[in-house]
DNA sequence: TTGGAATGGACAA
DNA sequence: TGTCCCTTCCAAT
C-alpha cells in the first residue's frame, strides 16, 4: 500500500540489505517459480525506483565488483531485471540477523511495508556481534510470491500487482511511459517539472484525477494528491488546463519536500504544527486514526500522531484544521477523494 | 467468522 | 465507465 515514497525507500534498503550479494531466490508460494529460477544465484547489483515501480538488477554471481577497487557494476543490458509493483497491498517484509543497520533488532519483528510501519529511520545502527550460528531466514508467512535471502537477511514479497523478469528494454519501455517523478535523483530524463506543468495544462480531466496519473508524474498515490491540493489552496476539480502553470509548480515543489520526507521517515505527515489537532470527540461518529507516525514535514522533533498526520485525507464529515469547514468526499475515478471546499476553490 | 476497505492499475467496452 | 486481480487486517457480526 505504498506511494511512490515507500518505493524509494525500498530501493534504498535492498542497496543497503543485499547489494553485491548473491541471492537465492525462490518462490515459495509457487506463483512464480520459474521467474525466480531465472534469478535464483545470481548477485545484485542495482535498486532503483522510479515512481511506484521497483527494479532490481542482477548480473552472474560471476560479476564480482572488484574488491577495494571501483565498482564494476555491469551495464543495463547486461542484467536481468526483476520489476516489481506493489499495488494497492502488496508489501516487503523483512527479517534478518540483526547484523544489517536496517534490519535493525535480532529477533526483531517483520516489520511491514505501508502505513503503519516500515523500515526504521533514522541513523544506522552499528552492527550486532555475530553469533557463530549460520543465520537462518524464518518460515515464509501468508502468501509470499517471492522470496531473497542473503547473507544476513531475507526478504519477503506478497500481493502484488506486478512481479515480473524483464530485460534492459523491458525496463526502459516501462521508464518511457512513466511521467517525471517528483524525487528521483535525476527527473530530467522525463523531462522534470515542466513535462508535469505542460502535461497537465493540456489537459481538461481534473488536476485531482491528473495527479494519480502515473503518466503526468509518477509515484503521486491518492494521500499525496489529496494533501498537496490542500497545501495548494487548489480545488481538485478545477480543469488541468484551468490551474495557472504557476500554481503547478509549487504543487511539484512541495510534492518534492513532502515525498522527499516520506521517503527518509518511512511515513506521510503534511500538516504544520500549528495546524496539529487531535481528531478525537472533534465529530462523534467520524473515523478517529490511532497509533503514532513518525513527523517528519517540517525539522522538528517528536512524532506525529496518525490522527493528526493529514489535513484531508479520511477525514470527510471532520473539521477542516484551518477553517473548520466539514472535510468532504467523494469518489472520483474509482478512488475516495477528499477536500476542504472552503481552503480549497 | 465474515466482509469491507486499502496509499493501484490493467483491461474491455 | 465498469470489472477484475492480488492479499491482509480489523471492525462488525
Amino acid at each position: 500500500m505504498p506511494e511512490g515514497h515507500t518505493v524509494h525507500r525500498l530501493a534504498r534498503t535492498f542497496a543497503e540489505l543485499f547489494a553485491g550479494q548473491v541471492l537465492a531466490v525462490s518462490s515459495p508460494q509457487g506463483r512464480f517459480t520459474a521467474g525466480a529460477a531465472l534469478l535464483d544465484g545470481s548477485r545484485l547489483v542495482a535498486s532503483r525506483a522510479w515512481g511506484k515501480q521497483l527494479f532490481l538488477g542482477f548480473a552472474d554471481a560471476s560479476a564480482r565488483p572488484e574488491p577495494g577497487g571501483a565498482p564494476s557494476v555491469p551495464p543495463d543490458d547486461d542484467l536481468r531485471w526483476l520489476r516489481v509493483h506493489l499495488g494497492l497491498y502488496g508489501a516487503w517484509t523483512f527479517a534478518g540477523d540483526g547484523s544489517s543497520a536496517v534490519v535493525h533488532a535480532i529477533g526483531a519483528p517483520r516489520k511491514r511495508i505501508g502505513e503503519r510501519d516500515s523500515i526504521p529511520a533514522g541513523p544506522l545502527e552499528p552492527l550486532a556481534p555475530q553469533g557463530e550460528e549460520a543465520w537462518t531466514p524464518p518460515a515464509p508467512r501468508g502468501a509470499v510470491r517471492v522470496r531473497l535471502v542473503g547473507a544476513h537477511a531475507v526478504a519477503d514479497l506478497t500481493g502484488p500487482t506486478a512481479c515480473e523478469v524483464v530485460s534492459a528494454d523491458e525496463v526502459r519501455a516501462v521508464e518511457a511511459r512513466l511521467g517525471p517523478d517528483p524525487i528521483r535523483d535525476d527527473p530530467a530524463p522525463a523531462g522534470g517539472p515542466d513535462r508535469f506543468v505542460a502535461a497537465v495544462r493540456r489537459s481538461r480531466t481534473s488536476v485531482g484525477q491528473l495527479l494519480m496519473n502515473q503518466d503526468v508524474i509518477a509515484g503521486v498515490g491518492n494521500i499525496y494528491r489529496a494533501e498537496v491540493l490542500f497545501r495548494a489552496g487548489l480545488d481538485p476539480l478545477t480543469a488541468g488546463r484551468d490551474v495557472p502553470a504557476e500554481t503547478l509548480r509549487g504543487v511539484w515543489d512541495d510534492l518534492v519536500v513532502l515525498m522527499r520526507d516520506g521517503a527518509a521517515t518511512g511515513a506521510i505527515v503534511t500538516t504544520r504544527p500549528q495546524d496539529r489537532l487531535p481528531d478525537d470527540g472533534a465529530h462523534p461518529g467520524a473515523p478517529v486514526r490511532t497509533g503514532t507516525v513518525r513527523q517528519n514535514t517540517d525539522g522538528s522533533a517528536g512524532s506525529v500522531p496518525a490522527d493528526q498526520a493529514f489535513y484531508v485525507y479520511h477525514r470527510d464529515g471532520l473539521p477542516c484544521r484551518v477553517c473548520g469547514t466539514p472535510v468532504l468526499m467523494k469518489e472520483l475515478a474509482a478512488r475516495k477523494l477528499y477536500w476542504c471546499p472552503t481552503c480549497q476553490r
